[in-house]
Formats: structure tokens, sequence, C-alpha cells
DNA sequence: CTGGGACCCT
DNA sequence: AGGGTCC
């Protein structure tokens, strides 16, 4: 129905649009004429596209700069992901298996890269380090970045004599680069200048090497960026398109054409990208339909007209983990426990509601039909949701686990046998707080934590909070004056360094709070006692109302007695009374078993508890009386001497932004969030507004309200 | 013995 | 919900 060909009215704009840059290779002279009124997208860009070295491994070589001198792979599982460049010229490769890279290589040291926590931080620093130049940032992955510099390039062009020698950084692709004239294409060599000088405030303030390509657009510039490997940056002139493309192995070197594409595409008789280059477009609509053909073809062409979209913050959190074998309820719902804790400790320092859950599984099939993945998702209760975000998750994990086992039902038959090699955990929909019930949505994701956000940015005076997404802004970055600041804290790698891991701290840092402090009394009614056909555990009917009785009874013993223990109970409206000291689990000992996730946060924080009972198992004064316990007294008083939430204030702040913690943030902060709160348009995520239009790969990211994004990205960045 | 994420389109 | 793509 959509297909309808014809919904004219609107789209001609984007579709005129659509052919400003499919405009073979116009010259530079007959772009500007349409400079006029045109759209969005200028008639030529300048677009940046850094790619990382090796990136796992250079992270783990700043965080133990010894691996600098060995051959060193990153390994997930039974996979070397990446490798260093030592190893490379050993013979080890990406993505070979670990077998094939030992016998290659004997000596090759290997690296654990399963948890991404550091990759992750790394990425997103210099993300920010890239965005605080200039805003038109787009995240490809964790190690590659696009850039639309074509503003910042205008105005050096503007500020560039005729007289001024401008050469070419780094490389021209199928030139010497000091053949070219610089003159000839002064935008380019510019981009070249500036992608030069970002790749040396990456080296001297994150201490990463990688390359930069510089195009006219997001393709090519991606494409010419790897023509010389390691730490170095290629330029491709509009007369050399022809020549890239052609010189691409096979179609599937086009980066949007995948295994499937390609292989319909051989399908149809083409394997090369001038096959493509020249099969009629008719035909290739017949096979892939309309958009979809004019964008393949667009790109064996190296037609590119889709913009460089600001990623933001990400639009979901997931964890996953993948093994040989799970074929029983209680393993499933132990790995989900554990996937589920640590990710919820990320969507808790994120700071936003997720509103929607998803768990997602693959099933081992005997005919390999590869891997498809099956999942279900389902909204997250508004109670449930609230727990993440609001202090300590507690129970949310508890609640949660319960959820993706119903959900995991829905899938695998009860009483089948089943043989799982994945499982991943989702949480999407995210929201900003206050949005839940108001629907409105705010930029209270900022108390979350932070208040020193713009600590690793850099730059001139007027940095760049981002409060320009418009790409009209260019302001900072008089050429050179940036890179200059006094370096910052962080470690260029050389030394035996503290690779500060602020991130570790900032994870644990706001944990200090028993366990169930907020934990508002669960007035749900649901069936908490339902029948118990399960004499296995005795203590059953004395189960918090909102824990499944039924996923209770998988869970490990010890975590059933945690759950059991007086911190938990005490806040169970008429299950607390009887005898306090019940369970005791005088020894939970330490750590069973040598840190799995498992026994992550929210548990962790109930071991801890329960630790702080003397050995006599009389509970100490501390454990006894959580000081959440006061918020039922109506008291709000933490330990930190600062009063606790109470929701229910929305007064004169947006949202539901605690005025008390708003009283306690520093004026300018106040301010700051003020002016932000003043020019929140209604604007904000609207879910769902595509343009049916827009043709290549289209992102469509909404620009939301200024402030708003970018303070969310902070999270993401480096708390240093 | 093919990782862990995140995105988009249908 | 599933499939595809990228890294």
């Amino acid at each position: 129905m959509d297909n309808s060909e014809e919904e004219m009215e609107e789209d001609e704009a984007e579709w005129n649009n659509s052919f400003v840059d499919s405009v073979p290779y116009s010259t530079a002279a007959s772009d500007l004429s349409l400079n006029k009124t045109s759209g969005p997208t200028p008639a030529h860009r300048v677009i940046l596209h850094f790619d990382l070295d090796c990136f796992y491994a250079q992270v783990e070589m700043i965080r133990n700069p010894a691996l600098r001198e060995v051959p060193l792979g990153i390994q997930q599982k039974y996979i070397i992901v990446t490798c260093n460049y030592v190893a490379r010229d050993q013979g080890v490769t990406k993505l070979m298996s670990v077998t094939d890279a030992k016998e290659k290589c004997p000596q090759l040291v290997l690296v654990k890269g399963e948890d991404l926590t550091h990759y992750r931080e790394m990425s997103y620093q210099l993300t920010e380090l890239l965005m605080s130049y200039c805003p038109l940032v787009e995240r490809l992955g964790f190690d590659e970045n696009f850039m639309d510099v074509t503003k910042m390039v205008e105005r050096r062009l503007a500020e560039t004599t005729e007289s001024d020698n401008v050469s070419f950084k780094g490389h021209v692709y199928n030139h010497l680069s000091a053949d070219v004239k610089a003159s000839d294409h002064p935008r380019l060599a510019l981009g070249s200048h500036v992608a030069a000088e970002l790749r040396d405030a990456i080296h001297s303030k994150l201490g990463l090497t990688g390359c930069a390509g510089v195009a006219t657009n997001k393709l090519l510039a991606k494409l010419v960026a790897g023509s010389f490997k390691p730490n170095q940056q290629t330029t491709l002139l509009p007369e050399n398109v022809g020549d890239i493309m052609g010189r691409l192995s096979g179609l599937r070197k086009v980066p949007g054409v995948g295994h499937q594409t390609a292989k319909r595409l051989q399908a149809l008789g083409l394997v090369s990208v001038k096959d493509l280059q020249l099969f009629p477009l008719n035909d290739l609509v017949k096979e892939f339909g309309g958009p979809s053909a004019q964008r393949l073809k667009n790109l064996a062409l190296g037609v590119d007209d889709s913009p460089v979209t600001p990623t933001g913050a990400p639009q979901s959190l997931s964890d996953e983990d993948s093994f040989k074998k799970m074929s029983s309820t209680k393993e499933v719902l132990e790995k989900i426990q554990e996937l589920l804790s640590s990710l919820l400790e990320r969507m808790h320092k994120d700071g936003r509601q997720p509103q929607t859950f998803r768990l997602t599984i693959r099933r081992y099939s005997a005919t390999n039909k590869w891997f498809s993945r099956e999942s279900r998702q389902c909204p997250i209760p508004n109670h449930v949701g609230q727990k993440i975000t609001s202090d300590s998750g507690d129970d949310a994990v508890v609640q949660l686990v319960s959820l993706a086992m119903k959900l995991f039902h829905k899938m695998v038959d009860r009483s089948a046998a089943f043989h799982l090699t994945l499982i991943n955990v989702c949480f999407s929909n995210l929201q900003t707080r206050g949005a839940a019930v108001s629907g409105k949505g705010s930029i209270t994701s900022f108390f979350a934590h932070s208040s020193s956000p713009r600590k690793t940015q850099i730059v001139s005076p007027q940095s760049q909070d981002a409060s320009s997404q418009s790409g009209t802004t260019d302001h900072q970055l008089s050429a050179h004056s940036v890179i200059t600041q006094p370096a910052p804290p962080q470690t260029t790698g050389t030394t035996e360094s503290p690779c500060s891991s602020g991130a570790e701290l900032y994870g644990f840092k706001r944990k200090q709070r028993p366990v169930v402090a907020v934990k508002n009394p669960p007035l749900q009614k649901e069936s908490c006692s339902t029948a118990r056909s399960d004499p296995k555990i005795s203590v059953t009917h004395r189960l918090p109302p909102n824990v499944d009785p039924e996923v209770f009874r998988l869970l490990p013993e010890e975590i059933q007695k945690e759950l059991l223990s007086p911190a938990y109970m005490n806040f169970l409206p008429g299950l607390s009374t009887s005898s306090p000291a019940v369970v005791n689990v005088p020894n939970v000992t330490k750590h069973k078993s040598p840190q799995s996730f498992s026994d992550s946060q929210n548990i962790k924080d109930i071991k801890e508890a329960v630790e702080k009972l003397d050995p006599s198992g009389r509970p100490t004064t501390v454990n006894q009386r959580p000081e959440g316990t006061s918020a039922f007294l109506g008291e709000n008083v933490t330990e930190e001497g600062r009063p606790s939430f109470s929701r229910s204030s929305d007064c004169d702040f947006p949202g539901n932004v605690d005025p008390q913690v708003f009283s306690e943030l520093l004026p300018d902060v106040q301010r700051e969030l003020m002016s932000g709160w003043k020019q929140q348009k209604p604007v904000l995520k609207t879910p769902s507004s595509r343009k049916p239009g827009r043709s290549l790969m289209s992102k469509d990211r909404k620009a939301a309200g200024k402030g708003s994004q970018a303070n969310n990205l902070f999270k993401y960045f480096k708390p240093s």
C-alpha cells in the first residue's frame, strides 16, 4: 500500500535533493549555482571518515603498554576479533580462529575482549572529541566516525587568500600528493588539513592512532580511508571516483552491500562493481524494488547523498552472550540474570528509562541455518522501569528476570528439549526521565550524576556544547587555536599508567546505599499467594509479592536466601514481622566464583548487607535499619545528609526534576539547565516520524531538542 | 568453533 | 518479529 508510487507532494524537495549528488561529477563551478535556497545538502560537501587502527588492541595496549611489543590478539570466545600490527606481521588476521592464530603465531598473546566496557568508553571519548570541533559526527560501530566538515572548510576557505599555498596533507588517491594542485580542489585540500589536525588531536589527547579518508560523501570517504593502512590519511578527488569504485575487488566491498545482497546480485550475474554500474536500473528494480535498486546503483557509482547524521546517545542498550550449548531452564535463568545485572548497571548510568524489554535467543540447528535469532519483547511496567532509573535498581532485576522468563517461554516450549547458543537482553524505547508518565520528556537524565561533564572537552573559549545541531556551526576552532590545551588527565599510553579507569570508579560511586532504600511499598495485588504446588522451598509463602515464585524456585540457593534476608523482608508489608533472624545465611561466602557477573551490583549489595551481620548472626544496626526505612516514616534523610526524593514535586521543573537535587547544583549548572528548559521545544523524540522519500542509507535521526541529546551523550563520555 | 553491539527496513 | 548491514 504504502508502496504506491505517487506520494508526490512533499517528497519533491527531497527528490531533487537526491540528485544533487547524483550529477556524476559536477564541477564546483556549476554546483555553486544551486546554492540559492537549496536544501540541507550542500552541493559539494567535505566529509571525513575516521577509522581507528585495530581499535580493541589499541585500547588494551594503552591499558598495558607492555603489550605493544608483543603480538597481541583480542579474543572473544574462540575468535581473534582483532590484533595489533605485530601480530599481523606474523600472519594473524581479523576474525581468525584462536586455533589458527596460535598456529600461525605461537607466541601470540591473547586478551579477552568480551567485556566491551573499556572499548565503549574510549569510543565515546573519541566521538566527543570530534564533536567538540564540529557537531556533525556520526558513529559507525565503536571505531569509526563520519564527520561533515563542510562548514568548517568553507570558513577556512574564506580566510584563505589566493597567495596562500595550500597543499594536501597526507595521501591523495592515485596521485603523488606533491603533484596535485590544491588550488584545483581547495575544499578537499582544506579538508585534508582538518583531518590531519584531528588525527593529531586524537593521538595527543587519547593516545590513539587511526586512518582518515577525505571525500565528498560518506561512501567515498570511508572507502578511501583504507587506502593507506595504519595511521595515515587519504583524500579522494572527484576525478578519481571511477577509479576507486572500479578497483574494488567485488560488490561485497561496497559498504551497504552485505552478504545477502551480494548473493542476490550475483544471481543476476553481477559480480563486479562495474557489472552493477552497467546493469539496467529497471531490471534492478524488479529484484529489489525502487528505492533499494536506486540506492544500490548509486553506491556502485560512488554516489551517496546521505547526510552525516549526528548519532547521539544510543537508542538501545543490550548485552548478550553466546555459548556452545544451553539446554536447561536453570541455566537460562542464571544467564539471563547475569546479563540483566550488568545491563541494568549500564542502564542505570545512562539515566534514561527503558519502556521496552526484549529477549533474543539463537537456537542450535543442525542444518546450520546459520543464525536466525528469535525474539520476544514487551513493555516494561512503569514501576519496574522507575526502579531501574531511580536509585538502586535492586529488585528491578528480579522482576525483569521474571519478565524475561515469561518471554522465554513464549519461544521455548516448557516441556520440550532445547539447545540454545545465544541469549541477548535488550532495553529500548529509552525515555528521558519524567517522560514515562507525563509523556513529555525532559532533561532530567542529566541529573543522574555528573556535574562536570565538560571536563574532557577541549577547545577554544566557547567550546561547543553541541548546542548547534543545525550544522551551521563552526565558530570554534579558529584554525589551530585549539590543540594547545594543556594536556589533560589521561595518559597517552607510554607510561605504565593508571589506565585511568575512571570507569570503574564511576560505576561504583553511587552504589553505596543499602539495598532496598527506595523500594516503594509494593502495593500491587499480584498473586503473591497463589498456591504452592512445589513444596521445595518451604518459605515460599513469604516471598515478596513481586517475586515470581516459579522464578524464585529456580534461583541459586544462596540467592534465594539473600532475597529472604532481613534487608529485603523488612520492606514487605505484613511479611517482615515474623522472626527477623530467619534465614540468615551466615556465610554467604565472599565470592564463590571468581567474579562472574552473575552476582553483580544489586545482588552484591545484598551480599554486602548480609555480610554486615556480625558473626553472631545478629543484625547490626546498620543492617537492621537501612536508611531507606526512614522514608517510610516520612523522614527523608540519607546518610549523605541529603534529602531523599519524594516524588510528586513537579512544580517548577520539567518532568520529574527534583527541586532538592536541583538546588544543590552549582549555580552555573542551574542556569545552564534552566536555559535549556526554556528552549525546550515540544520537539523531542517523535518515535517515528520517518520520511518516506529519502533514498540512501537514511537514518533521519531526530536531532532532538538542543541540549537534551547532548546531555544524554555525556554519560557515554569518559567520566574522567 | 562466528563476537558483541547497534542501526534500519519491511 | 524478523532480516539485513556495519564494525
